[in-house]
Parts: structure tokens; C-alpha cells; sequence
DNA sequence: TGACAAATTTGGAACGATCCAATTATCTGG
DNA sequence: CCAGATAATTGGATCGTTCCAAATTTGTCA
């Protein structure tokens, strides 16, 4: 076994102060006397002494300094870069977080949630699996923990909400291929059971009824919203007796996809098809061709998730706010608009 | 404030019990009739008890059940995949992780792994940052703390590790291109200042030396290990005097932008050129061309690290060993041997 | 029925920090 | 040199659980 552990009452002992006076130097209050601030602390690095907060967060009072994230899906480099911006601002704030991939499971994500509950989690950050229900999440809320739901909603939950505006950025993207004289347009990828998938797609649509074009449920191709799924859609939308010149994909790992299948049908993205993605992941920027992209921001978003987290706690009760943040089209190279240049730093 | 909560004395009273009787119950104790565990678990559920582990933790004894993992860039998939097998284990091993990115920062995985020590953790998985010193993991294994690291060594700390073969795969990987007949083989991507280059382009050099080959300085381009890294790479590759025909890249990242940097050249990788990568990330099979690589598969070593740890854990005592956990040459398109076609199902 | 064993249950003292009220040391000005 | 204020320090109770030794109930058999 290791060692027993150093204690406020070993230091104490070895500084000839009380528990208390310790305790009150690990504070930093100003109550103490500076040499005796001085000696104490020479005491507890002498000692090795280790803060034990698990101790500390037995009074009622106190916040445990630790949150909970959990994603559908780590290897998603969305969710990846999404949970680094949690972890930046995280970090800086003093905070440690329980981070953990449900892989779309509901059943994961409530063992998970409910370990970090008993772990005393002051607050979650959720990016919900698929058919989470409000009640997977009215424990936490009852008991006054505060949750973000991030890019996902669950209908129905008091909870605080960050979603990226779907419906904008995808008609943005349609309006940007039809100023580019596209007029077939189709949208590839994606599964239909998120809100997600129907926010983007209604965007799509309704793009395309504005500008008086048709959008033929043929057009609209689901999949999985991964790169294999986007090369499985593209190939359908070729194969179509009309076939597309240009596609809105869900997200960007799609969107690489279709470029891998139109490349492997000897068609260049960007050239012969655009393809316009969105979220706007690291890659998208230095792939060849560059993605043109609906940029969400995922590391940003993350922050902010992160922003909302603490600013619930810190004000001590739960005041679900909802927000949308805003996206922007990043016009590069794969929709075959002129190349601006300024993105070819990194091949140069 | 949140509602007072719910302990094992409110349980007791509820159920008529004592409190130590509601203990045995939680602990799924023999001791306890089967009529009293019923009524206490059914007091349980009815008040919507929530265990502390935090206070459970006071006692010297039990373990926290809490892991702690850093890894250096979590946006890079190795290391979100890294992660991902690291979680699937933890979790059903009723473990819970507290997971940070040290973005290859001492002073931030310094601070981290404090943070974690104060909350309890009963082992770490460390994927150290670059100028990591064996005393940053010194206070860790003094108090039995057990630590396991990945992917990258850190010179004489006494922990357990787990490393791919490096060398042995960067071997086999110099050897299939000079079976294919390429005899200027270039290895690109990566800062020399890890124990993962070193033995990487050793393999590269020693495997030429083998066949007699030369292996000159200027084929050996160092650049940072990413996608924009590669591009910059291939292109000062490009550009020697006598340019090489192949190129062994420092990871599938590093291997992805040479075959960007090849396409904005007007090359095609695996038809002009022989890209071969290092990891197998999951990108690695679905890309165009699919790109042959040294597969390291991260999701497996994760799983076998969080087992290592694990393993400590509940031994009780720190016994580090080593591992090497053993590679293969995957091949695919993006070396020019002829494709297999049994990598072709996805775009089918 | 009584003696003894086995099965259950139970107070109370930990664990390591915080916080309050109370105490002691130090300073100030008349 | 002392009253009164201020600064600094300190016991002890407390948080929610576990664990031990001891107490109580139940069961068995002569």
C-alpha cells in the first residue's frame, strides 16, 4: 500500500500552527500572518503534502471543481476539436472534466452521466446520443446540476442549449452554388433522425424553393455522416437519370467522401462537381482541394459551451439560456469558385 | 443553492434501518436479509439517493474508481482514437476518466496532472509532451500512484509503457517500396526531438543500408508531424536535385499532405509517386487513393494501455513493464502495388 | 426450555478538509 | 500602563461514507 497520505494536521504539526491556520493558508486568505504563511507553505512542499479536495467537497457548501462532457463520438474530429475548446477554457478556470464517448449509445451515456453524478460533477456538458429523452436528464436537473446541450437538442429538457444556425448556413451554401450557376443541386449524407440532419436539409430546401428550383426528394441522399457514407452517397447521386452538378453535404466528413468517390469515378471535385461541406474541421482547409465549407467552428463552439457551463454555476442556479451561433460560408476551392489564394499558405 | 441531499442516515430512517445496514446494502454485502436489502434498495430509488463516492474515497482504503488520462493533441485522430479504446475499457471497468490535452506543453500537462492527483486518481495514462522530464512523473509513482506511458518514452522514469514497434515498421514499410522497385526513397514529416522519429528513421535508414541503398540527409525531411506538415515536405522533396520516386512519411497526417502537396504538383500519389504512412488511422483505408501504412491501430493500443493500467491498479503495487506492442505493413493503393481490391468495399 | 451458534443489525469512531465562534496576541492612543 | 480595537490563531463540530467491535435476533438441538 502506498504510504499514508499527508494531512492539513501533519503540516500543522511540523509548522507548529493549528489544522486550522493551514487550512486557511491552502485558502490564501488574508487573515494569516505573512511569516507564518511563509513556514506553512515551506512545510507543505517539504512534506509533499497533496490537496485533497475529495475531503474538502464534503462540507455541502463547496463546488467540486470538476464537470462532465460527454460525446457521441471522439474520433468524429468535430467532436474532437469540440472538446479541446471545452478543455482550453476548462483548464483555465480551474476545472478538471470527466470526458467520455457514449458512440451514440443511450445506454452508455446514462451509466456515464450517473457515475459522474456520483462522482459530483458540478455541471455537464452534453452532446446528445441519438433518442435521448428529457427524463435521461431530469435527475441532474432536479438536483440542481447544470447542463449544455451542444449541437444537439433534446426536446423537451430545461436545459441550456448551443446549436450552430443550420438552417442559415445550409441555404447560404445552396445561394452561394446557385449564384455559381448550379441548378441541380443535391444533398448528400447524414441520417434523418437529428435535428441536425432536418435543420440542414429544410435549409437546403428552402434555398432552392426561393430561387424557384426544384428539390426532388431523389436529390436529398442520406448516409452515414461519415467519410464512407459521403463517397456511398455521391456514387447514388451519379447514378441518378438527371445527376447533379453540385451537393450541399451534411457535414465534412461527408463532404471528403464525395470527393474520394467522384474522384475515383475520374472526376475532380472543384472541377467537374462542386462540393460544398459544412463545419468546417481542421483539414478542411489544407485538403486538396481545399473544402469550401459552412464553417461552425467546432473549437469556438466548444469554448463557448464551456462559458455557459461556468457562468451557470458560478451564479448558483440553474437559468436555461438557449443559443444559436452564428456560421459563415468559407468559399475555397471544392465548389469551384476562383481559388482566393489567400488560402494557399500552407501548400506554398 | 440546490436541495439538501439525499444520505444514507435520510435512507436509514426512510427504511427503519441503521445507517451501517444501508451501507452493507450499497456494498452488495452477503451479510444483509434479502427482505431488508429489498426495502432499503427499494428507499433508495424512491428518494432518489445518489451515492458520494467522494466521501466513500475519505477512507484510506477503497480506491477512487477516477483515472486520469493526457494526451498531447487530441484533434490528431491517433490520439482521439488513443483515447477512445482507452474509455471503452475504463467505462466497463466501472472506471471514470478525467481526460486533458496538454497540446504538447509541459507546464500544461504539469498542471494537469497536479489537478488530478488533488481529485484522487488511482492511475494515469500519460502520452507525455515533448522535453517531458522523469522528475515531472517523480511525486506520481513515489506515492504508488501507478502511471502507464504511450506512445512516446520518458527517459528514466520508472513506469510502465507501451510503444509500437517503430523500427521494425518503418523497416518493413522501406522494404516494400524497394521490392516495388524504387530505389530514392525520401522518409517525410516530424520533429526529430521524440523517441518516435529517432526509431522511425532509423528503420528508414538501417532498412536502405540493408539493401545496400544510400540514405542521404537531404531525403530525410523533417516538418511538423501534420497534414500541412507533409505538404511542405513532398514539396522540398519535390525540389532536390535528384528527387526521390517513394517516401515513407512520419504518420498518416504527415502522409495525407504529401499527397495534397503531390496533387497541387500535378502528381497522382500511388501512380507518379509512393506515399506510405505510419498509424492507420481510420481516414487511412477509406481515402483516395487509400493510402498503405504501417498500422499502429491506436483504438487497440488504448484498450491494452487501460488493461496495463488496470492491471496495476489492482495488484496493488507499482511493477512497471514494458511493452512493444508489434505493427503491420497494411498495404493499399497510395504505394502504386496494385490494389487489392478487398479495400474497395466502402466506395462500392 | 435453555444453551449455544449462526445470522443480522447497529453505534460510534474514523477519513481530511472547512467554518464558526471563541480565544489569544498585537497595536493604538490617551 | 491600560482599555479598546484589530489582527491572528485555534478547538471542535461537521460533511457522507466505511469499518470494527459489540449487541441483538433468530435458529438448532439436546
Amino acid at each position: 500500500m502506498s504510504r499514508n497520505r499527508v494531512t492539513v494536521v501533519d503540516i500543522a504539526r511540523a509548522a507548529g500552527v493549528s489544522k486550522s491556520t493551514v487550512s486557511l493558508v491552502l485558502q490564501a486568505s488574508p487573515l494569516v500572518n505573512e511569516t507564518t504563511r511563509a513556514r506553512v507553505n515551506a512545510t507543505i512542499r517539504e512534506l509533499g503534502y497533496v490537496y485533497n479536495r475529495g475531503a474538502a467537497n464534503l462540507r455541502q457548501s463547496a463546488s467540486s471543481r470538476i464537470i462532465g462532457i460527454v460525446v457521441n463520438d471522439l474520433t468524429n474530429s468535430f467532436f474532437a476539436e469540440l472538446a479541446v475548446g471545452m478543455d482550453m477554457v476548462m483548464q483555465s478556470a480551474g476545472y478538471v472534466q470527466f470526458l467520455s464517448n457514449s458512440g451514440e449509445s443511450v445506454d452508455r451515456q446514462r451509466e456515464v452521466i450517473a457515475s459522474m453524478r456520483e462522482h459530483g460533477i458540478s455541471g455537464l456538458i452534453l452532446s446528445p446520443a441519438r433518442g435521448t429523452q428529457a427524463a435521461d436528464l431530469k435527475p441532474l436537473s432536479e438536483s440542481g446540476i447544470p447542463v449544455v446541450a451542444v449541437v444537439r437538442n433534446v426536446v423537451g429538457a430545461k436545459v441550456s442549449t448551443l446549436f450552430s444556425d443550420n438552417h442559415t448556413g445550409a441555404m447560404e451554401a445552396v445561394h452561394h452554388l446557385i449564384a455559381l450557376g448550379h441548378r441541380r443541386i443535391a444533398f448528400l449524407g447524414g441520417t434523418p433522425d437529428t435535428t441536425v440532419f432536418t435543420e440542414r436539409s429544410q435549409g437546403w430546401r428552402d434555398a432552392l424553393a426561393q430561387a424557384g428550383l426544384d428539390a426532388p426528394e431523389e436529390r436529398l441522399i442520406g448516409s452515414s455522416a461519415s467519410r464512407a457514407g459521403g463517397a456511398v452517397a455521391i456514387a447514388q447521386a451519379l447514378a441518378l437519370a438527371e445527376p447533379p452538378t453540385a451537393a450541399l453535404c451534411f457535414n465534412d466528413a461527408a463532404a471528403f467522401g464525395a470527393c474520394d468517390g467522384l474522384r475515383s469515378k475520374g472526376r475532380e471535385p472543384g472541377r467537374d462537381f462542386a462540393v460544398v461541406g459544412f463545419d468546417d474541421v481542421i483539414e478542411a482547409e489544407t485538403a486538396v482541394p481545399a473544402l469550401t465549407t459552412v464553417s461552425v467552428d467546432p473549437q469556438a463552439m466548444g469554448r463557448r459551451a464551456a462559458q455557459m457551463l461556468l457562468k451557470q454555476i458560478n451564479a448558483g442556479r440553474v437559468e436555461p439560456e438557449a443559443i444559436v451561433s452564428s456560421v459563415r460560408l468559407v468559399v475555397r476551392e471544392s465548389c469551384g469558385a476562383g481559388r482566393t489564394g489567400e488560402e494557399k499558405r500552407v501548400s506554398a
